[in-house]
DNA sequence: ATTGACGTTGACGTTAACGTCAATTATCAT
DNA sequence: ATGATAATTGACGTTAACGTCAACGTCAAT
């Protein structure tokens, strides 16, 4: 038998739960919670859990999913979305129902959020002005 | 004595916690809650609350932190920042640094709120092409 | 005086999203 | 073989943001 360590054969590309937990700041606990919540189905090596890049991949998604403010069952509906999940004609409406649902959602936030913005640099430039004006010149 | 009713001089315009609970889709008990995080001070006619224009105007604007993800406390602070609070110089560093670390929050959200948005337009125009493929002409 | 409709204050219940142990198991270097 | 290190599975604790329910006050209309 010539293979260089019995079952690994090629891809390296893998990670353990504290190497992904470390690389986005987040626990352990977080990401095995994610998993209970069926957001990740990482790999098994026996017991221990193996993450492929597809694992990441999502695991990003959620993560990115979460600073927009979604819920995890959010997250769940949007990530069955990327999935070949190409079903029924019913099917593709639903989906597309709730896509565009969730766009509604989300262009309403992004207006919002812009509004906040807007206020916010229009404080940030009052004070600025005041401490100018205030400053002590010396 | 020639008073139109006792003290109630000018000022129509107050309301009622249902009135604004109702204007805005929310419960009562959700804006005494808000209350009780000192996100709101209402006046009271004797046991009532009674809400001006001005806690109008901060409910309203609580709701869109909601909107954004703000947390209750998050919302607390952005508000501190709109009434007369001008303090000292060193409180005015504060706010100031505060203002900017969470207008990097929003940039970041809203670039965040972007990418989804993208994905989920092409997601939508995936579906739609499909279902005209797929289609039956008459 | 009574009946609703609305308002008030507790106080406890609930859900989401993990945190925080504890008790085990597997791995790896020494 | 032996710790040290990292992983696993429960199980219970925690915080935020209300919901829900009970018990009571009030005021206008009947």
């Amino acid at each position: 038998m010539s293979g260089p360590k019995e079952a690994q054969q090629a891809a390296e590309l893998t990670y353990t739960i504290s190497e992904l937990a470390a690389e986005f700041g987040i626990t352990a606990r977080a990401i095995r919670f994610y998993e209970d919540q069926d957001l990740l189905q990482p790999e098994r090596d026996g017991i221990k859990r193996v993450y492929l890049r597809r694992d990441r991949g999502r695991l990003k998604l959620i993560l990115r999913g979460k600073r927009v403010g979604f819920s995890l069952s959010d997250i769940g509906e949007m990530l069955a979305l990327y999935d070949p999940n190409n079903e029924s004609r019913e099917q593709l409406k639903l989906t597309l129902g709730k896509s565009r649902d969730r766009l509604a959602i989300l262009r309403r936030q992004r207006q919002d959020i812009d509004e906040v913005i807007a206020e916010l640099e229009d404080g940030c430039r009052q004070i600025s002005d005041l401490m100018e004006t205030q400053t002590e010149t010396s």
